[in-house]
DNA sequence: TCTGGGGTCCTATGCCTT
DNA sequence: TCTGAAGGCATAGGACCC
């Protein structure tokens, strides 16, 4: 048997935590840059505020109805995460974490326990220890432990936020209740698709034949069957897989249209990317260099252009991966478009410490020991001491984050004072 | 004025080599 | 030297997830 544990309005629960006045209130979390809705607590999905909702859109009624909001704190979120996650390894050997507020447990050997009151174990200890309420669900696949964690979540007076499928009866009656759209893995497009051939229910979907199944869904969408058919094809992962790509991209306060500025960004965004790679030692032998026109401003020319950059060896240089990605820029720049988004992404990983070298050409060894000591200077006296020229020395631009929280347990300046 | 960021997997296509 | 079949590989794009 699958669990799937997910904690409630994840981001909200975490602000709660630390601020218990914000309890029964309405309350929004917004995405980098304060651009749209992420979580929403209950009481702010009542007032009929979507998820992504676009923040500036919703002003008015925030202020109406005293909605709380926050600039997100992934910090902080990052660090509830990982207390969840080791509280739920104390209950099984078998664990997945599968994102920052979501886990598969997998129950090998547990015949003889009831695994109903086991997980409210579980649930009860994670509230106790860390303040964060969750909802479980439990299933022989992991498809149905979704659905059956959507079923405790959805009742929760019900349910008590734990909901367990153990019988053909039960499956059945879960699939027939579940929209096609809200199905684990049918996004918006294969949603509409599906309605189209009156196909509204997940227990529609089953009924479906195999073959067309794969035929227009591929065997990403005959999995999902088979796994909501009660036959269980998607095992745990896990063990991290090591990243394939590693992605660096914002969206600009207002619009770009000078190439020089442009440069500087994506200068920096390259430089950050190789610092992701090499806090985790890993090189890069390519880099993604995209940007694009704001899509919202329909009367305006739109353009949107990326271009892969193919470096000659292995490399987390900075210098090196900057220049690439300006390269490229320079090979899809148009001038005359309002640019409002931009990133670059580094592909083609591999560990930095035994990779393939070029016969030909190779990286001059001292940007290694060059790389190493800015990271050292880095860490001692703060990210963004030491730039590239390419970059904007006086850091004119920054994240919005007008509305964030405290980081409570990952900043000693920062912890929580009791009078 | 203001609409996120970071990932994964799968498939079709075209080129190259055997 | 030409030809067709088949497999490997890179790339682009679509779809999905949180």
């Amino acid at each position: 048997m699958f669990a799937l544990i997910d904690c409630n309005n994840f981001y909200v629960s975490c602000e709660r935590v630390f601020n218990p006045n914000l309890n029964k209130k309405p309350i929004v979390v917004l995405s980098n840059n304060d651009g749209c809705a992420i979580s929403r607590s209950n009481e702010a999905k009542k007032l009929g505020i979507p998820m992504g909702a676009p923040a500036f859109k919703y002003e008015e009624l925030f202020k109406k109805n005293g909605v709380k909001v926050f600039s997100s704190n992934f910090a902080l979120y990052g660090d509830m995460s990982s207390r969840v996650m080791s509280i739920l390894s104390k209950f099984t050997p078998n664990i997945e974490i599968y994102s920052i507020d979501e886990a598969f447990l997998k129950f090998e050997g547990f015949k003889n326990y009831d695994l109903e009151s086991y997980c409210q174990n579980i649930k009860d200890m994670v509230f106790k220890w860390t303040g964060i309420p969750i909802s479980i669900g439990i299933a022989p696949t992991k498809a149905l432990a979704k659905v059956s964690n959507r079923i405790a979540k959805k009742f929760p007076y019900q349910t008590k936020g734990i909901y367990l499928i153990n019988s053909e009866e039960k499956r059945i009656k879960a699939l027939k209740w579940l929209n096609i759209g809200d199905v684990w893995g049918i996004g918006f497009r294969h949603a509409e698709r599906l309605k189209n051939i009156k196909i509204n229910t997940a227990y529609n979907f089953i009924n479906l034949e195999d073959g067309w199944v794969r035929k227009n869904m591929s065997v990403v969408g005959l999995r999902l069957k088979k796994e909501l058919e009660g036959k269980s094809v998607l095992d745990l992962e896990e063990v991290r897989s090591p990243k394939k790509a590693i992605a660096t991209t914002r969206s600009f306060e207002g619009t770009i249209t000078d190439y020089e500025k442009i440069k500087e960004r994506i200068s920096t965004f390259a430089i950050c990317c190789a610092e992701k790679l090499r806090s985790q030692n890993s090189n890069c032998n390519s880099v993604y260099v995209f940007i694009r026109s704001n899509k919202f401003q329909k009367n305006k020319p739109q353009y949107r252009n990326g271009i892969l950059m193919t470096i000659p060896f292995s490399t987390n240089s900075n210098m090196i991966i900057s220049k690439y990605a300006i390269e490229g820029l320079r090979k899809i720049f148009r001038k005359g478009i309002n640019y409002k988004k931009a990133g670059t992404i580094v592909m083609g990983l591999d560990s930095s410490e035994s990779y393939q070298l070029n016969m030909f050409e190779n990286e001059d060894l001292k940007h290694k020991y060059l790389m190493k000591t800015i990271d050292f200077i880095q860490k001692k006296e703060g990210q963004s001491k030491i730039k590239l020229a390419s970059q904007d020395l006086r850091k004119r631009w920054k994240m919005k984050q007008e509305k964030l929280s405290p980081n409570y347990t990952c900043k000693l300046n920062e912890i929580i004072k009791v009078k």
